[in-house]
DNA sequence: TATTTTATATGAATTACATTCATGTAAAAT
DNA sequence: ATTTTACATGAATGTAATTCATATAAAATA
């Protein structure tokens, strides 16, 4: 008879010892006596050690026999508990929520909202991808992440858009700099300043994806910074000026340093959305995270 | 599809990964890539959660798919373990040798030999189960001690007594004692002795069972000590009168403190065996106790 | 001690299910 | 665009686990 340990061999042991006795395990295992004796017989051919003393009517557990149901104990347990990780998993309440940003500035407002979601969805293991500027969408689509923060919703199949929230984008200068007297800021006007930017592509920079690009102009200097606080810095000691989201510059709207304006005489409106793959909109993690983000979108707005 | 989480699909996940592929994972398996496909929806099914991510192609695990593998990787190698050590005990490497002992003098040339046995066989586990007096025969029929060391041979089935070696019990006395003049002691003499014996039944003890309750005598007194060495400094002292095994007084023959004299005019013989189950005499290890303690034996012999 | 009861073993039949075979489908590579 | 590679799938097959019917043997009981 070929055969190999299985678990049902750890699960009959188990059942054995416990109800002391091949008969009543058989009934603690919803299965015939026969069935078990004829199991027990195949382990013990299998491993070559009689796992039984059968000398004694309730048969009892021999060396070897003990060793297997240490084992047992060992081991079921953890099955036990991969089965309910995998319900959590299944249901929703645990699960892998990996994120692309486009957008860089949104790291602004993402990180209250992952704040708050880590607080509700503690078994959920969240990261923060960096450096997946282009291949963000086909990451999606291959799951090595779950969510893409973009403004450029694209047809996919398999991927759906959330739309989040609009957004300006407006040009902040030092409040000293000539063109706090123009209405708006056109394209060629950049042409004679030095423009501070986040660090990555040109493309996913606003200014230059709805503005400078379309209408083919290159500023006289580039200057770039990691953190918001620092852009703005260099901008209050009109070292610069910059292009950002309505909602970051909303706290220093008010402040005599800086002069903020709109974009064309239009402005630049953009849209932010979060994109995941369809299925993953069942997830009530996923969807409660974009309902948060929403949230704290209202919240920026309102300032 | 009904199907329990077995150690085949752990065996599987972990081949998969290993050979980055079903395909690949088929041939290290010896099965066919069919199988495989088959075999992982199976589990898919059984735990509710996707186990692989199908979108690329040589698959990839998914985040339960990498739990799996890795309560596999914890698993599999204590199932090889256990069967390793399985071997051991069919070969006969290690086992389990626990010892009933009926006479109590035999401490004294026991534990030198389980001390030798000891670092030849690291993986028996030796132990030596007190308090089986009567019982010691039966319990190594069902198995709850693999040897019994005894001096009454008994036809029992599935039980074989090895002869380890022959001994007289002799009477032993301080060299004041009156008795010293005699050239045998008789059954009659204890009569108005004190004798010092081990604190265990009499029916274990040579000189009730082979002298005085044949010949019905009560010594005046009884004292009992627990070591050997407790009782030959009693009757040093003159505060009674002993019988042991020769090969434990030995030791003390030529002693100007004690008189050591035969019990009864012949003598009295007693030979002593290793009681095991017959099947375990094919084991190594327990043959070679025996031997070694037949050596033992001999050796006590010579002084 | 004989007898009944309880507990396990076993051979044959059955059932369940893992594997194979043949083929389809879809992603990568050329 | 086409070929190649990798996985999926339905039906057939074969194997092994389970059941059924019954034997055997140890414990309990009378």
């Amino acid at each position: 008879m070929k055969m190999h340990i299985e678990f049902r061999h750890l699960r009959t042991i188990r059942a054995i010892h416990d109800a002391g006795g091949v008969a009543r395990a058989a009934d603690l295992l919803n299965i015939t006596q026969s069935a078990l004796s004829h199991q027990i017989k195949g382990l013990e051919e299998q491993t070559g050690v009689e796992l039984f003393i059968r000398k004694s009517k309730p048969i009892r557990l021999s060396v070897a026999g003990q060793r297997l149901l240490k084992l047992a104990n060992k081991i079921l347990p953890e099955i036990d508990a991969l089965q309910s990780e995998f319900d959590d998993l299944r249901t929703g309440k645990s699960g892998r929520l990996h994120i692309a940003i486009e957008c860089h500035a949104c790291f602004e407002w993402l990180f209250p909202v992952l704040e708050k979601f880590r607080q509700k969805w503690p078994d959920v293991d969240i990261d923060i991808k960096p450096g997946l500027a282009f291949e963000a969408l086909p990451a999606l689509q291959k799951e090595n992440v779950d969510l893409v923060i973009s403004s450029d919703p694209e047809k996919l199949s398999g991927i759906t858009f959330t739309h989040l929230f609009d957004y300006k984008s407006v040009f902040v200068a030092s409040a000293k700099h000539p063109f706090s007297k123009k209405k708006w800021i056109e394209a060629s006007d950049f042409a004679t300043e030095t423009l501070i930017t986040y660090p990555v592509d040109r493309t996913r920079l606003d200014v230059f994806s709805q503005l400078l690009i379309p209408n083919k102009i290159e500023p006289a200097h580039i200057r770039q910074a990691d953190l918001t606080s620092i852009i703005l810095l260099l901008v209050a000691s009109d070292r610069g000026v910059t292009v950002l989201p309505d909602w970051v510059v909303s706290e220093i709207k008010n402040n005599s340093d800086y002069t903020v304006k709109p974009l064309k005489k239009t402005g630049v409106q953009r849209g932010l959305f979060a994109a995941t793959r369809t299925e993953c909109l069942d997830k009530p993690f996923m969807r409660n995270l974009i309902d948060l983000a929403g949230q704290e979108a209202g919240r920026l707005q309102k300032d």
